[in-house]
Parts: structure tokens; C-alpha cells; sequence
DNA sequence: CTGAAAGCGCTTACAG
DNA sequence: CTGAAAGCGCTTACAG
């Protein structure tokens, strides 16, 4: 027989005090004498008392559960969010319920309102592609539950959301590229539907720019983020008559997949070749070389998401009050990204080599 | 103004029966007239009308929620056991809620009885090393949560778990390595506190074994699992006088260094050197070239332990009467790997290639 | 096959 | 600073 664990009523009676003083002290309102406050923190301990989620939930409204919906969970940002969003909640009080969802289900929007009407989490936070489905964000505001996006295509005004500056952070791993010497950098663009590649394109581009360097546009190659797309823009980027001598893929799975195909052709990287990827995936640093790239600072942004649904930022209600200009800067928060040096960058040397046979 | 959400006893007014007879019918209980049923049905599709999960928790004592416990999330299955628990749990009407733990915390104990006192999971699903760690079992029975175990270091009798063959698919791999020809086999072993490491160790020497191919203690290296110590672990190998023409590394990572290692030492790989690797990772196929491996059926394994928890399976209440033998096979599920065949792996060549300055 | 009552363990709103 | 009452929305026993 389970022994029934401690309800707040075994302590009131314990502590000699009402159950409504022993939520106050569990709940750490303010208002309560501190000796009383103590006696009670000392019975909690000694019964080992834990107000149960249920409970709270049903009579309080609130559930101190945040979830969190993905697609594809191979995704590299999921699992950086995930950690960093575990992690806050804890830290809160709260817990991580996690949903995977296929971005184009027929039944979306219902398996969204399953979720949301049956747990009604305090919270939800929303990755690419789901941040930007508008089944999605209809099934939440319909269900008045707040949500943050990660990394969203667009700020959405009335929803509160997290991601970095792809456009700097582009801009800088090609300047990057530039201060080495280079001069003809190609790129390797992403999936022509998600932002992030745009952005990431725009980074480039305003690169050469500054530097006053021409665009190539036999040096603009469109990938879609797989690896596969990566090998085969390779192939085509390195059988131009004029190499280039330095490619920028525009996340590191294509990154890999340059690397992949130089080294099939017999190019030494970085010596004939210098790749940058983007996102700094576990698999980066898992080759050689060592993939210069940037890290998106998943961890914090999934830490900022859950902060503003707990905060009672109170954004994403859906039918709050339109905001200010401050709270608007609230909002929208764009965190600091990093620029991850490795080996696979080098300065361009004199005279390249010539192909080697494979 | 959030519209209150029908609840209960909205759908008992509309449909004309009592509370308890809409319970029947949204619990698909026996014994409900099919009229009334349909009648209750129809009322509950207008109102939209989802049972909440606190409620239903607080009086009926089932929370509804699995709870995911894992040490490292880069960790390569979690990824595979959270996508099959998440999808299974969504098809029984679960939810997963998800804790990443340190395996050495001091407070260990106690992040799990929190987390379990108050939310009352239906069932926890432990991954390693956590399904092995004794201050983790002990918290969780103390609070009597139904656990499953994944591919823990030894098979609890009081506790289910799921996992997959270590040895045999160990033997498997080297088999393929013997039948290219292969004499001079390396092995990199894992960590060695961690169980699967010394199965694969296993596997690997009963398959030199039935070929009755003598051990040459030069060829097996102590690894971590970690791709640095497969880099380590390869130039240790490929500078003895007599090189192995192929390696099993223990899991990707290390394979991965090997590949690396290779790589910087000029060999040609499969052609100078065949290497396996165990896990099938994502970088496992974003190399070039993509690894022969063995993939464990994480997902699989995940739905198997779901169906554990709420199938009523029941074991690992940790006070339930000695299993029978027909129930302890039932609790010890064994999955079927997958070997994967890819360009890491040829037969050997007649004349191995000299080492190329790298 | 159906229902009336009690109760799960908390928080809210109100009093004092 | 503290408490008595009501109620959140379900399920469990129990009756009939």
C-alpha cells in the first residue's frame, strides 16, 4: 500500500495553523510572520510535504507546465533549445512537456488543441518551422495560451519571440573569410522557404559589399540545408573553370557536405579550400577539419522563451491590450550569437594546387 | 475574456444525462447505452469539450503524463527514445515531460523526487546511465512510480527494461569486417565504466573467436566514446609497424576520430582502412565517407517502454508480488538492431598503399 | 444501463 | 498577519 503521501492538510494541523498560511508559506507570499513562517518550513520538511501539480492546477489556473513543440527533431537548434528550456523551468518550477508535430499534418491544428486543452500549459514555445504555421498559432490563440516563437520568418507584433541576427552573424563569418585573403567566396544558400536562409544570404552579400567586392553570381548556389544539397553544390562550385577558394554554406550540414566532396576530389582543406558553416552542430566538430562556423545560442534563447511566459510578460495572450513601444522591445529579444574559429578556414595561400585525381 | 470551456457538466445539461454517463463515454467504458452514447458523443463534438488533465489527475489519481529522465542530451539515442515516446504517448493519450539530469549531481535524488511528487507521472522512462544509477531507482520507488529501463547495465528483476542485442550485433559487424577479408581487426573500446562498451568488446571476440582467428593484443586500444579519443586511439593504431586494415570503433564518435585520424595520415579510406562504427548517429552519414554502422532501434525501444507504462503492464511498482516466468520475459524486451552497410567498409585490397605524407 | 453523492488537494476571494 | 468557506472539474465508490 503506497503510503498516502503528506497533503497541505497534514501540515496545517501539524504546524497548528491553517491550510491557508501553509500555501501562503509554500508559495512564498509575503504576509506571514516569520516565526509562524518557519514553523510551518520545518513541518514541510520533516513530512516532506509537496503540493501536488493537480491540485494547484485545478484550483489555481495555472499548470507550471511550458511545452514545447517541434518538427523535426534531428533539427540542429531542438535539441539546444530543449536543454536550455528544461533547465529554466526547473530553475521556475516548472515542467517541460514536449510534442513532436509534422509541420504539415492534416490534423495539426486539432493535435494542438488536444494538447493545449487537456494540459492547458502555462506556456508554449514554438521552433521553425511550427513558430510560423498559422494552424498552429490560430489553435494557441484560440485556447488563450501564451506562447513565445523561436527564431520566427517574421516578428509577429501581438507574439513574443527569440532568435539571433542571422544577417550579422553571415555578414561577419564572410568577413571573416574576406580578412583571410580570400576573394572569391561562394555561397551556398538554404531552403528557399525559410527565412534564416535569406537572412543568411543578406549577410554575405552586404559583406562584399564594404569590401567593395564584385558579386559573382557563378558563386551563388542554391542548397536546400541537407547534406546531399551541400555535396552537389560542391560539385558544381569546384568544377568552374575559375574555383572559388573559400565557400560559405549556409548551415553546417552543406558545410559537411562541401568538405565531403573536396575531399573526394582531392582538395586539401583548408589549404586549397576554406569552408564556414552555420549553427555549430555536434557533427562540426566531428571531422577534420573542424568546422569554423557560428553558434546560435539556443540554450539562451530557450532560457529567455521560458522566462517571458513565466515572467508574466504576459505576452502572446492573444487578447491583450496592443503593446507599447517598450514593451514591444521586450518582445522581441535578439541574443548574441558567437563566431566558432576551427580548422577549416585558412588564410589563402600564393599559389593554389591544382586538382589532384580523386 | 477567455470564454470558460465547457466542462462536464455543460455537456451532461445539453446531452440530458448525468455527469457520470458523459465519463463513461469519454473514457470509452463498457455499458453505456450505443443511443446515449451517440447523443453524449454529438454534444461533446459541438462543445468541443476536452476533459482536463488536473481534474481528471486529482480525482482519479492517473496523471496522463510518462516522464522522460536523460543525462546527456547530445547524448546519439535520446533523441531516437524521445521521438518514439512522444509519438506513442500521443496515440495512448500521454504526454511526455522531459528532465535532463546531471547523472552526478549531489542533489540528484532530489530533483527526482521533486519532480515526481509533485507531478505524479503514470510511468518513467530512464536512459542511461540514469537507469543505473541507484539513488535515481531508489527516489523513484520510494514514491512508487512505475519505471522502465533503457538498455541498462544489467537486467533489474524487479525492474522492466528494453534493449537491444550489444553483443551479437557487435559480432555481426566484425563478422562483415572477417568476410571482406580482414585479418588484422582493431577494436577501440568504450568507456569503461559503461556496459555496452564491454558487450561490444564482447561481440568483437567471439566472432574472431568462431573464425578462430587469434587475438593480437596490439589491436585493441581503451577509447572513452568520445571522437577524441578515437583520433588518439587511431594514431596509436596506425603507427604500429604492422597496421590493422580495418577498425571497429565502439560507437560513431570514435569511428568518426578514426576517420579523421585517417584522414590527416594520408590513408585512404575504405581503401587503406575499413571502419566501423555503432550507433548510427546523424554525422555518421554527413562524412564522406558515410559510415557502415550498426542503428539501435531507439525509437522502437521508446514505444516498447510506453506501452510498458501504460499498458498496465505494472511492473516496476516496486512493491508488487515476484514476477512469474512468463512475466519476467515480458518485462525484459530485447530489440532487433539493423546492421547499416555503407562506403567506410571494402574488401582488402591485395597490396595495402604505403602511409602518403599527410 | 444510469445516477446522486462525496471527495481528490489545492487556491481564490473574502473577512477580520 | 491569519483563517473559514467555497469551488476548481473530474472520478470513485455505491446504489438502483
Amino acid at each position: 500500500m503506497p503510503p498516502k503521501s503528506a497533503t497541505i492538510i497534514d501540515v496545517a494541523r501539524e504546524a497548528g495553523v491553517s491550510i491557508k498560511t501553509v500555501s501562503r508559506v509554500v508559495n512564498q507570499e509575503s504576509g506571514v510572520h516569520s516565526e509562524t513562517r518557519e514553523q510551518v518550513l520545518q513541518v514541510v520538511a520533516r513530512l516532506n510535504y509537496r503540493p501536488k501539480q493537480s491540485a494547484r492546477s485545478l484550483a489555481g489556473g495555472r499548470s507550471f507546465l511550458i511545452g514545447l513543440l517541434y518538427y523535426d527533431p534531428s533539427a540542429a537548434f531542438v535539441g539546444g533549445v530543449q536543454q536550455g528550456a528544461t533547465l529554466r523551468c526547473r530553475e521556475a518550477g516548472y515542467h517541460l512537456v514536449v510534442e513532436s508535430l509534422h509541420n504539415d499534418a492534416p490534423d495539426l491544428a486539432m493535435q494542438v488543441d488536444r494538447m493545449v486543452s487537456a494540459l492547458r500549459p502555462d506556456g508554449m514555445i514554438l521552433t521553425p518551422p511550427l513558430c510560423d504555421n498559422p494552424q498552429v498559432l490560430k489553435a494557441l490563440r484560440d485556447n488563450h495560451t501564451p506562447c513565445v516563437l523561436i527564431s520566427p520568418a517574421a516578428d509577429n507584433p501581438d507574439l513574443p519571440s527569440v532568435r539571433m541576427d542571422d544577417i550579422h552573424a553571415a555578414e561577419e563569418i564572410t568577413n571573416l573569410l574576406i580578412s583571410l585573403g580570400h576573394q572569391r567566396i561562394a555561397i551556398i544558400k538554404g531552403a528557399k522557404d525559410q527565412v534564416a536562409a535569406k537572412r543568411r544570404h543578406q549577410g554575405y552579400l552586404a559583406a562584399l559589399k564594404s569590401h567593395r567586392m564584385a558579386l559573382d553570381k557563378d558563386l551563388v548556389v542554391q542548397g536546400d540545408f541537407t547534406f546531399d544539397s551541400g555535396v552537389e553544390a560542391a560539385y558544381q562550385l569546384l568544377s568552374r573553370r575559375q574555383r572559388p577558394t573559400a565557400v560559405f554554406a549556409s548551415n553546417d550540414d552543406m558545410a559537411l557536405g562541401v568538405l565531403a566532396a573536396a575531399q573526394r576530389l582531392g582538395l586539401a582543406v583548408p589549404g586549397d579550400l576554406s569552408i564556414v558553416g552555420f549553427d555549430d552542430t555536434p557533427a562540426a566538430s566531428r571531422v577534420w577539419p573542424p568546422l569554423t562556423t557560428v553558434r546560435q545560442p539556443m540554450d539562451e534563447m530557450a532560457r529567455a522563451a521560458v522566462d517571458l511566459l513565466v515572467g508574466g510578460a504576459g505576452g502572446g495572450r492573444g487578447d491583450a491590450a496592443a503593446p507599447s513601444g517598450a514593451e514591444r522591445r521586450a518582445m522581441h529579444r535578439v541574443l548574441k550569437h558567437e563566431l566558432i574559429v576551427r580548422d577549416s578556414t585558412a588564410a589563402l595561400s600564393a599559389k593554389p594546387s591544382r586538382l589532384k585525381k580523386a
